[in-house]
DNA sequence: AAATAGTTTAACTACATGGTTAGATAACTT
DNA sequence: AAGTTATCTAACCATGTAGTTAAACTATTT
């Protein structure tokens, strides 16, 4: 099956390792991946991944470059500079959380680079974390420059937002295997969990949004 | 050195081994602990380890099992049933800030567990999540039963106090490594970072507390 | 003191894993 | 078509790791 030219196979080739490589990282983490289960998963002789990419840390710094990259990327674009403070969080929380829904492997990726606070971290992907969390913290500066929003502590919110969507999908993606925990959470918030519209991550950015506008705006929907 | 007796011996070898499991499995995760490492941390041969606990995973379920019962015992310890909602909700968020405070490889250990998903949890470490996560629960509901607090999903509330809690005492655990990136933070929020009394998780629980009882409570303070 | 049971250890095994190499194959150039 | 370069592969190597064993050592019992 001869390929248009090499430049394309070569593309493909690298697009396989990256995708194999973001899967098995996500399921196993960086020391429980092993190269060889990354070279089967993607299809490719393990040598490959070094001619191509380089050894194992320098395919972990890519795949985290371009999960967390596409993710700013994919909240960035949604923004829009004419939005109040408080769409402008409902945006970022849903921007998060789409994202999540489109990407599931980013939850664990993520959250082991957050949780490895840059020990492992490449510059780049530094400045990929940076990014996204510079943008919220534009909307609540933004926010309390224009007196909507109390002063709060960013860091926090991020934690909070990161917390709750990246948890909530990965607990979520284990349902099929732990039916009574499912079962359980159904059974607590019965309306959260049976009327939803689309995805569950969009209902979990909803109620975090939600939560988090009554927490932030001076004042809030008063009865509820 | 003569010991008191055999038994006495034996429960000071326990000890060491969970205490340097605890520490070796919260720095480099399941995969990235090594038993060796583990018997290097806790001063024994590392048949001793097989000797008394088992293999690497049952090591694993006893570290979690011990370090999550901990936490779920010293929120109880905390609680006071003639507490009002909002004051068991401070309670809560600062019991699970001061153990981790108490006990820095938690956070890690605990993201690994929720993270899993109930992948590795044997029962007793569910059970001890679920005690935790209960807690939470009867609060939540006494308050919205009382008509104090409005209705909000549990677990999106539990995920974000966790987030916030464990995902930063983890970032701020690194900040020796990065001290740019504490830089960073500390002017995002000079007030919140240089006039902390006590520690930062102390900090950090009582904004997560402020933020949430904003959130949650049907007429929170209106003006700040 | 001898025997016994409980505890610890050094040495070892089997295997998985990260990384390399030399050669094959396919693509591009002339 | 021949030669050159880029891409890919099977086989291999060195090391690290989970787990075992048989023997040494220590406390307890008789």
């Amino acid at each position: 099956m001869p390929q248009k030219n090499m430049a394309a196979n070569k593309d493909k080739t690298i697009r396989r390792i990256l995708d194999g490589a973001t899967k098995v990282f996500a399921e196993a983490g960086y020391s429980g991946a092993s190269v060889d289960e990354i070279a089967k998963a993607a299809n490719v002789n393990k040598a490959t991944i070094y001619y191509h990419v380089g050894d194992k840390e320098a395919l972990y710094v890519r795949v985290l470059h371009e999960v967390i990259g596409q993710t700013a990327a994919g909240i960035a674009a949604r923004m829009n500079n004419s939005m109040t403070p408080a769409e402008k969080l409902a945006t970022y929380i849903s921007g998060i959380a789409q994202t999540v829904e489109n990407y599931p492997p980013l939850p664990p990726v993520m959250m082991r680079a957050v949780e490895s606070g840059g020990q492992i971290l490449s510059p780049e992907v530094a400045a990929d974390l940076m990014m996204i969390f510079g943008i919220l913290l534009e909307i609540l500066e933004q926010g309390a420059r224009e007196g909507v929003f109390i002063k709060a502590n960013p860091f926090i919110i991020y934690l909070m937002i990161i917390g709750a969507v990246a948890f909530h999908r990965n607990v979520e993606a284990n349902w099929d295997q732990k039916p009574e925990l499912a079962m359980l959470f159904k059974q607590m918030d019965p309306d959260f969990y049976t009327k939803l519209e689309g995805s569950f991550s969009i209902s979990v950015a909803n109620e975090v949004t939600r939560l988090l506008l009554r927490a932030l705006e001076k004042q809030g929907p008063q009865k509820d």
